[in-house]
RNA sequence: GGUCCCGUGGUGAAGUCUGGAGUUCACGCCGGCCUGUCAAGCCGGAGGUCGCGGGUUCAAGUCCCGUCGGGACCGCCA
């Protein structure tokens, strides 16, 4: 139907007779014997002189033959991509007519209201910005894949229809028409399925695969999503770390045509103590300082006997931030679980801070001194429990400090040595697998694992870009022995051990090998290298924070006899 | 489950704090004029349940309560 597309028609088809198919982005009348019609498809916008009396309005579909020539001396447009030519003599098919678009069809979407994208998503796609998403996600699969398969790895397929396990997120549960009252779960990821392709002989498995977790939707998190799953047998952290580094920076390369330097290592513990978060955005300073041992033989109540005490610095904001902001990043700091928050002002005219009259000349010229604080400078101080004052810290620093997505450099970051077990289960008393049960403990640490659980290390580890996490893996524990004292600090005996994973564990009776894996976050990684902060923008058809899809409405209420063929009655609301 | 912000012709905004006629601006749409424009220009026109429901008031887009939808965040996401 085309010899061209309208994007690529420059001064090298001068002199020839092109056809172009693709949407009116815009005309321009100019009586009965001339009209322009900028002609768009997915490769841009072409210029078409036709005659004034053809009947196009915006969004006709059209299928256009003419000949290229030069546009006129002073009309060329520098703002097109095409601008130096145009389709002049042009004869003009109306393969359909359309209706007036909803939005503009151009940047000015942009602002439109989201929900209206998304209702006519069709139309949304049509946009350049979309169009280039799309295609920037699809050169990242590539990549991605074309990476994996050069370092051996084997593409399989996992299914969708799994078995419910009740650790983990929310599963999507499916009806099994021929057993009613029994139910298939969406698999929220193929972790098993993964880590038995390793007993079976796979030894280096990847997948680009589909995600589904029930839970609470957010701007980096959709009920489906992508990841590139990987797992390697006979492996230490080092292959793995290795293996996922350069696809991803294969494919970011493939994204921006620039290849990101090594990544660097951060242990997970130094990531709290400086940044205050396990996913450190890198691209700006305003570390965490450590002031604990200023205040050994403090008088200020609030400071004394606190496990750590630790500030931020930011740079120039005391004249900015009033009280009123400042009475805000309170409330925060205490949303977050602090005590309090502590500030001080430092100025030409000495320091401003509602403490520093419990605070001695020592102790303030060691706080000024440890925060480099220059006159202009807020301090922000927090005493409380290590991870509490980390953690508050840490999303202080980012509210007031974090640069837009879009603003490189690229700091890609892996955090190592996360900790075996997080915080302890309220009603059991024992301690939370940090990644999952079946995770490798650091080799150093096993011994602690039944005397001091909380400070047991593992070979787990999290890629993170500029504050995102992207994704996250660890070594497997594949000996019976160890397995059994992990469970045993969680609580977990033989029988229950059985019950609850015997289908994945004896498995391993029959040879598993040492085996470790991977997993990163497509959508968050193509929305960073797009410098979208949403993941919505990176998918074609995303759902809304509620879950619905504005475009099918979905989802939608059951007729009540389909609903009794699957052996399923609905509750009145309660 | 919770906190905060938003909802006004097809689109984006102003108007809401401090109640007084659906008022305004830009884009789009329809009609007319126009032979070198380019997010064309000029002239004219149409287009509204101010998300929905209730309340206060002589009077509600505006104040109050509820509800629905959207977004950001907390919880949640082993």
């Amino acid at each position: 139907m085309r010899t061209h597309l309208c994007g690529h028609v420059g001064s090298d088809d001068i002199g020839a007779t092109v056809t172009v198919c693709g949407w009116v982005a815009r005309r321009r009348e100019h009586g009965e014997h001339l009209a322009f019609v900028d002609l768009r498809d997915n490769s841009g916008v072409v210029q078409c002189v036709v005659d004034g009396d053809v009947d196009v309005r915006s969004e006709y579909v059209l299928q256009i033959t003419g000949t290229v020539r030069q546009r006129p001396e002073g009309t060329t447009n520098e703002n097109l991509a095409t601008g130096a030519v145009e389709i002049g003599d042009c004869s003009v098919t109306v393969l359909r007519r359309a209706d007036p678009p909803p939005f503009p069809v151009d940047a000015r979407a942009d602002e439109v209201d989201e929900t209206i994208r998304l209702r006519h998503r069709y139309i949304d796609l049509r946009r350049e910005r979309m169009q280039r998403n799309l295609r920037l996600r699809a050169a990242v699969n590539a990549a991605l894949r074309s990476s994996m398969v050069s370092q051996g790895f084997v593409e399989v397929e996992t299914p969708m229809l799994v078995p419910s396990t009740p650790e983990g997120a929310r599963e999507f549960l499916v009806p099994a028409r021929r057993e009613p009252g029994s139910f298939y779960a969406l698999p929220q990821s193929p972790q098993l399925f993964k880590q038995l392709l390793m007993v079976g002989g796979v030894d280096r498995y990847f997948q680009i695969a589909r995600c589904l977790r029930d839970e609470d939707l957010r701007a980096d998190r959709q009920y489906e999503f992508m990841q590139l799953d990987l797992e390697m047998s006979f492996v230490n952290q080092d292959d793995v770390l290795e293996a996922v580094g350069s696809a991803v920076l294969d494919a970011a390369e493939a994204a921006n045509g620039e290849r990101p330097p090594e990544i660097e290592r951060i242990t997970w513990r130094e990531a709290m103590d400086r940044y205050g978060s396990d996913k450190p955005d890198l691209r700006f300073g305003m570390e965490l300082v450590e002031l604990t041992d200023l205040f050994a033989a403090t008088g200020f109540g609030a400071f004394a006997g606190a496990e750590a005490i630790k500030g931020i610095s930011v740079a120039g904001a005391a004249a900015d931030i009033g009280r009123n902001q400042l009475d805000r990043l309170t409330d925060r700091a205490k949303q977050l679980g602090a005590k309090g928050l502590v500030w001080m002002k430092f100025t030409d005219d000495g320091i401003e801070s509602p403490v520093a009259k419990f605070l001695s000349e020592d102790e303030l010229s060691g706080i000024r001194g440890r925060l480099d604080a220059r006159s202009g400078d807020l301090c922000l101080l927090v005493a409380d429990e290590w991870m509490t004052t980390c953690e508050v810290l840490g999303t202080l620093r980012t509210d007031l400090g974090r640069p837009p997505v879009h603003q490189g450099p690229y700091r890609y970051v892996w955090v190592v040595e996360f900790p075996l077990f997080v915080g302890v289960d309220g009603q059991s008393g024992r301690p939370k697998p940090g990644h999952h049960p079946f995770t490798m403990p650091h080799p150093d640490d096993v011994d602690l694992i039944e005397t001091d659980p909380l400070n047991v290390r593992s070979i787990a580890y999290d890629l993170v870009l500029n504050g995102w996490e992207l994704g996250s893996g660890s070594i497997r524990i594949h000996e019976p022995e160890l397995q059994r004292r992990v469970f045993a600090a969680l609580g977990i005996d033989d029988t229950e051990a059985a019950r609850r994973f015997g289908f994945f564990l004896k498995p391993f009776d029959y040879g598993a090998p040492p085996h470790g894996g991977f997993a990163v976050g497509l959508d968050r990684l193509v929305a960073i290298l797009a410098g979208e902060d949403n993941i919505r923008e990176v998918i074609a058809y995303p759902k809304t924070q509620s879950g619905a899809d504005p475009m099918t409405d979905a989802p939608l209420a059951i007729a009540p006899d389909v609903l009794e063929d699957l052996g399923l009655r609905v509750a009145p609301p309660s």
